[in-house]
This record gives structure tokens, sequence and C-alpha cells, in this order.
RNA sequence: UCCGGGUUGGGGUAGUGGUUAUCCUUCAGCCUUGUGGAGGCUGAGACGCGGGUUCGAUUCUCGCACCCGGACCCA
């Protein structure tokens, strides 16, 4: 026996099944938004992430020098994959560039609830677009894809926030404020408590007066005293901007799932403007289900003509926590059309029978393992066959199968020239 | 890296410092190559790994691995 390597996980046919059926779900949402499927590589140069974040990431990379020396990694994220593919491209490519991929990337990390070594996400990102309708967009995906998928806002909303807006704010203030510290304090104050909070922010740099007054003017998400509380051309900009978004949202049918929260910073450096990140309405799953927001200057740090960008990547863990909490998650058994019961050399008759069914596209299964005719009907049960259709030498000797439903047990001769004849989809009903 | 809880057939469990480790379920075969979901029979299948204590360890003890949850982190 060899174990599972930890962080790793296997998916049998019952909850594959279900993944194929809630990623076929977001994917088809992505699509009728006119996102095009893109194809990345597993690998990467570690340099697109250590030349930004410093040699300490490799410590939570699957990296490896490969037989050629390069200094490879298992990609951790898709951003710097895709900020890649624009800049290689960047003058042939029409824009606004809106693609999607769902595919696995890998972190070595600490394993924990919804948080797995590799992992599975599906990226949606629009480039080439400032105008807050691109923001608009990729929330309103979001939201119909969570919809399609059956959740509704009793299950989950999205906090939406500018990053200028916190930033913006401490730059106002009459201290020297460390505003990246200021903004993770922030980030984190869900999870502290007042006094650890203020402390925080003291540590950042404010005065402990001014900890208790930016606490209570972030916490009210009142954008209008925050706008006069600032008064400065940063702030006013993001407030008109969030609002613009929140505007086109509403037009897009996703307003309703919003909600302004002006604590949502996301730790992430490369976002510049609207941030959001999914929660779980119920509050039963205390992390973020994901988050996404614009990231303008990214193309351009990776050498490519300044572009704008905003992006969203529900990771598929975190979201079969939310839908089973819910209810919503796929039924995890395998189904079957047609169980085509073999009874001593009737294979050829079987087998054109099976041929027919599945040239119209059904689930066929048929006796690939000489089993006796009680082991095939366990079988069949057992594959939640729908129908079975027996070809045995008796019937065949009348020039007749049975067809039998296997939910009600009932089931009738019929002639064998005519099954499955010129039906689609023949059940027992037909023939009863 | 740290903290807490855990680990007995595929799944769920009982139990014990000692002789063939309990039960349910599952799986395979048979009763039954002409009828599955009921029943009967047969079979398969477990004490996570390593060290220590002991005449003897699945049981006590230490370490490790893995699992579950959490902290940190979350590009």
């Amino acid at each position: 026996m060899y174990d599972r390597i930890k962080g790793f996980r296997d998916f049998y046919p019952g909850e594959m099944g279900a993944r194929r059926a809630t990623i076929d779900t977001i994917e088809d949402a992505a699509r009728r938004y006119g996102f095009r499927e893109i194809g990345t590589p597993a690998l990467e140069r570690a340099e697109l992430w250590t030349d930004k974040s410093g040699d300490d990431i490799v410590e939570e990379l699957y990296s490896f020098e490969d037989q050629g020396g390069r200094h490879v990694t298992l990609t951790p994220e898709l951003t710097p994959t895709v900020a890649r593919m624009v800049v290689a491209k960047q003058q042939a490519l029409s824009k606004p560039i809106k693609w999607f991929s769902t595919r696995p990337f890998w972190r070595y990390e600490q394993v924990q609830q919804g948080r797995q070594r590799e992992f599975y996400q599906t990226n949606v990102d629009i480039f080439g677009s400032a105008e807050p309708e691109a923001d608009a967009e990729i929330l309103a995906w979001a939201a119909d894809a969570l919809t399609s998928l059956g959740l509704t806002d009793e299950h989950f909303e999205f906090r939406v926030s500018h990053r200028d807006i916190l930033g913006g704010v401490f730059e106002s203030l009459e201290a020297d404020v460390d505003v990246d510290d200021a903004i993770r304090a922030v980030d984190k104050s869900d999870k502290l408590s007042t006094a650890e909070y203020h402390d925080l922010l003291i540590g950042a740099g404010l005065s402990a007066d001014q900890a208790v007054e930016v606490d209570d003017l972030i916490s009210s998400g009142d954008l209008e005293a925050v706008e006069s509380f600032a008064d400065t051309e940063r702030v006013t900009a993001a407030i008109e901007n969030l609002q613009n978004v929140l505007d086109a949202a509403a037009d897009f049918g996703a307003r309703e799932h919003c909600t302004i929260s002006l604590e949502t910073a996301r730790g992430l450096d490369y976002y510049t403007g609207v941030v959001f990140e999914c929660f779980d309405s119920t509050g039963e799953v205390s992390r973020s289900i994901f988050g996404g927001g614009r990231y303008d200057d990214l193309i351009e740090s990776f050498g490519g003509q300044p572009t704008p960008a905003v992006g969203v990547a529900p990771g598929h863990a975190t979201l079969a926590l939310l839908c089973q909490r819910a209810g919503v998650w796929p039924e995890e058994a395998v189904s079957t059309d047609y169980y085509v019961l073999q009874i001593g050399d009737t294979r050829s008759e079987a087998a054109r029978i099976c041929r027919e069914l599945r040239e119209r596209g059904h689930v066929v299964e048929t006796d690939v393992a000489g089993r006796s005719f009680g082991s095939q009907l366990n079988y069949a049960d057992s594959i939640n066959a729908e129908t079975v259709v027996i070809v045995g030498e008796q019937d065949l000797a009348n020039d007749e199968v049975t067809i039998k439903d296997m939910d009600s047990g009932d089931q009738t001769q019929v002639p064998v020239d005519e099954f499955p004849g010129e039906l689609e989809r023949p059940t027992f009903d037909e023939f009863a």
C-alpha cells in the first residue's frame, strides 16, 4: 500500500461527478459572458514569484531545478502566468481580453479546512478596461455562477471595498503611519478584540484617539463620512469609483449580493482598486470563500504596456463547503441509463443494442465479466441502472428481448427488431 | 513552525498486558446463467510506523507519520 501525498486528494467517481457538475455550471456561466477558456502550464520559472516576493516565498512553493538547470516551480496561482501570456501577445490580442480557466495549483503549506496543497480554482479575468463596468461584470459573473449552483443571498455575500479608501484615510492622518501595517490590521480586525485591534493600529503609527476614530469611521461604512474625514482627492476618487462599480453592478443584477465593507482589504499587494471577498452569510465558514479585485499595475510590472485588469478566482474546496452546508451540493452517485444483460451466447445481439443506444447518447453498460444472471442484475442495481434490457437465449428464440424497469421491477417483452427501433429513449413505459 | 483532538479490515465500531481480536456494513463467490433491492452459506479484509518497558505490547510509554480542527500565512 502506498499513501497519498499529504495535502493531495483522490476523487472517486461519486465525488468527481459532483465536482464535474459544479465546474461545468460555473464555466458555463463564464462562457455566457464571452469569457474564453485558456490552458496554462503547471510549471513556470520560479523567478515569476521570487522576483516580486523575495526568496522566502520558495518555502511555500513546490520548486526545484529541472534537468536543464532551470529553477522551476509548480504554479501556486494563475495571475503571473496570465500576465505573462498577455504581455507576450499584447499587440495581437483584441481588448478587452476576457479569459477563464479551471485547473489545479500547488502550495506547500499547512493543510486545514478548505485548504489543501493541491487545490482547484476557476480564474476569471478581464484585461484592458479600467471602466467600472469591467469590475461589475466580474461581480456579475461571480453572482451568476453561485446562483446557478443553487445558492442565494441567504448563503453568500460579497463584501466590496476599494483599496485606496483605507490607504487614503491612513495617508490623510496627521501622523507617521505605516500604511501597509495599518491596512493589515484592518484586514484582521474581524478576528481581533477591539483592544488588540487598536493596539495594532497604534503600532502602525496612529495615536490612541485616531485609532478609535478610524475604527468607528471604517466600521460605519458611511462613504460620505469617510470622504469628508479624509478630504483628499485620492479618497474622493476611490469612493466615486466604488459607487460607479456598484451602480453598474445594479444594472447587471449583482448589486443585491454586494455589501460595502471598508474592512475588506485583501492581503495581496498587487490590488489597486476595487477589492471584494465572498463570505458565507451564515458565518459557518469563517474564512472567505474567495476574493478578487482590480490590479491595474501588474501587466506593466511584467514588462507590458500599462493595462488595467480585474479578476476573481473562486477556489473549489471552499465553494464545495459552502454548497454542502447550503444543501445544494450535487448528488454523489453514478447514474446509468441502460444495462444490457446477456444470458448465454447473445453477445452479438446485445452488442448491437448497446451500440444503437450509445449512438443516441445514452450511458449503456453490459457484461464484460462473464457473470451470472443474478450477479448482472445485482451490478445493474449497484450502478443505478434505470432500465435493464435482458437479452437472453430464450428471448431471442422468440425474437424478443425483455425490458425491465429497475425502479418498479416491472418488465415486458418487446420484439428484438423494434428495440430500440426509431425510439430516442425507450423505457418500460413505452411498451407497457 | 506552533497548539488541541485523533488513528483497530474498504466504511463504522467493541475490546484486551497473554492462547484463534468483537459486531455491523461492504466487497467477491455460491444457493441462483431467467430475475436485483429479502434471506442463507462460503470467502476476503484491521490493531498507522519505529524505539522503549515487559517473559509477553494492539493495550503502557516515547518519537515519527498521517487524519480532523485551529494559530501563523494567504502572493
